[in-house]
DNA sequence: GTTCATGCAAATCGTTTGCACAATG
DNA sequence: CATTGTGCAAACGATTTGCATGAAC
């Protein structure tokens, strides 16, 4: 495996991403990170979320037709998207954890890891105005 | 909602799409396509699988880092991705059927549909030489 | 001093859009 | 003929990359 040197700007941005509550994309994280360091760039964040993510230090979500997020907690849970308003939420309730082992016994395929994502409209968005 | 006059290339498409196994790209749609429309535009291609997407003829699936891939199979199923060929496999597994109502109930979210993935090497690529 | 990381800008990829013309109803 | 769809090309947003300079070890 790769050899990394520490660096600020990363490790500003590991710090960010796992405080969030929100799944933040690239941009996000670059506007934020932004007022520690000001000359950031884009480039440098997408190569930084790159890095921690290939070390296993956040995950990368992606949902269609928009940006990627990215989750700084890496322990096994799920989610829910609201699909008026793009917010991400956690989730804690859990799967059949005999799941994944069921689909290598009936496939043959190495299941490394998986997701669950439920889509809808959030509660915040159903109390609001009804459009 | 919106009417639409039919076409020959979007009945051409969807026939594709529903057909293939393959979950194709729009590129890949695109590249079948063309063999009966050898002048139809990759914009063409979009924007039907859009408006087939929005009349629930088929469902877009959306992959972090990897361009969108279409569903023809509409029916509540779920997903094995390969890492190392990116190819997309039904399953036939199903998920407790009461799951979309506890989070209902347990986030006060409404939800309307559900996704699950999972990730790793698949049968096909594991029996291949390893890397 | 060698290697890795940064900032910047240009490049690339997937996707969308404006427009003039063709097909549909 | 009124409307919707098409092909083409340009525009767009998200992400990646090449390169010269700066930081880490």
């Amino acid at each position: 495996m790769k050899r990394y040197n520490r660096s600020r700007q990363r490790e500003r941005i590991l710090d960010f991403v796992k405080r969030s509550r929100r799944h933040p994309s690239a941009e996000h994280v670059y506007r934020a990170i932004r007022k520690d360091f000001p000359k950031i760039s884009l480039g440098t964040v997408y190569r930084n979320l790159a890095i921690l993510g290939e070390q296993g230090a956040l995950r990368k979500l992606g949902f269609a037709g928009d940006a990627d997020r990215f989750d700084g907690c890496t322990e096994e849970h799920y989610h829910f998207v609201c699909n008026r308003c793009g917010g991400i939420y956690d989730l804690t309730v859990s799967l059949d954890d005999t799941l994944p082992d069921r689909v290598m016994k009936e496939t043959g395929h190495r299941v490394v890891w998986h997701q669950v994502e439920f889509f809808g409209v959030c509660r915040r968005c159903a109390t609001d105005k009804k459009e």
